[in-house]
DNA sequence: TATAATAATCGTAAAAATACGATAGGAGTT
DNA sequence: AACTCCTATCGTATTTTTACGATTATTATA
């Protein structure tokens, strides 16, 4: 979809009852984020691991390093990790307050 | 990714501890069909009103009806919806049965 | 200061997803 | 049988995603 549903004219999304925007948009940014082979991976790693380095992802994973921090970014930008620049390292973690947040909401509709 | 990153040489992924194939599989795949706006939202329109036909989701939603009956296989084969044939309409209803195993494998790594 | 290490970003190619209109097929109706 | 209704599928254009190598930026080290 080239634009988003919200922004058509006379669009009246029926889950505007369940969710705000902003919980929508977390719902489907982290759905999204999850529905990828290679980062689901990154973060059950991550969860076993409690975290790590990129680094460490990059030997796991049989991925470029570019293609891993590109995976990484969306994860971030989707709330699913965070990562902390730690010297010249990254240092990565799982954001569990945002992942309870998304389970909650996900809870809703299940 | 090209390949899945189970079929490439020396891959080990680490989720294999929590998730068989098939339940990986499971996530990504409903993850991947829930983080879709249009999708998203006939799942929660679905929701509110239990059941319906194709149509009233082409008189809801401001897509077309190809790329709705698009959007209702990718979610049929992600086992998110049922559509049964009945007569010249399709019924539609949510695979709860699915979708409780989805959030209770979700569960395991929230 | 030069060098090495680490990770992000750039540019780009290839694949997948998304959307549409047009058409086809099957079920009901006249 | 001809027609209408409903939905699926086809063909295709556009956009987005995914992947890679090369480069850049920053930090640590020699």
């Amino acid at each position: 979809m080239t634009k988003e549903l919200s922004k058509i004219k006379g669009f009246i999304p029926c889950c505007y009852d369940q969710f705000s925007q902003a919980e929508r948009k977390l719902v489907i940014d982290i759905s999204k984020a999850l529905g990828n082979e290679a980062r689901l991976e990154i973060y059950t790693f991550l969860l076993n691991i409690k975290s790590c380095y990129t680094g460490q992802l990059v030997d796991h994973l049989p991925l470029a390093q570019s293609t891993i921090s590109q995976h990484l970014k969306v994860l971030q930008e989707a709330g699913v990790i965070i990562g902390t620049t730690e010297g010249k390292s990254t240092h990565l973690c799982i954001n569990h307050e945002n992942m309870n947040i998304y389970y909650q909401l996900l809870g809703q509709i299940i």
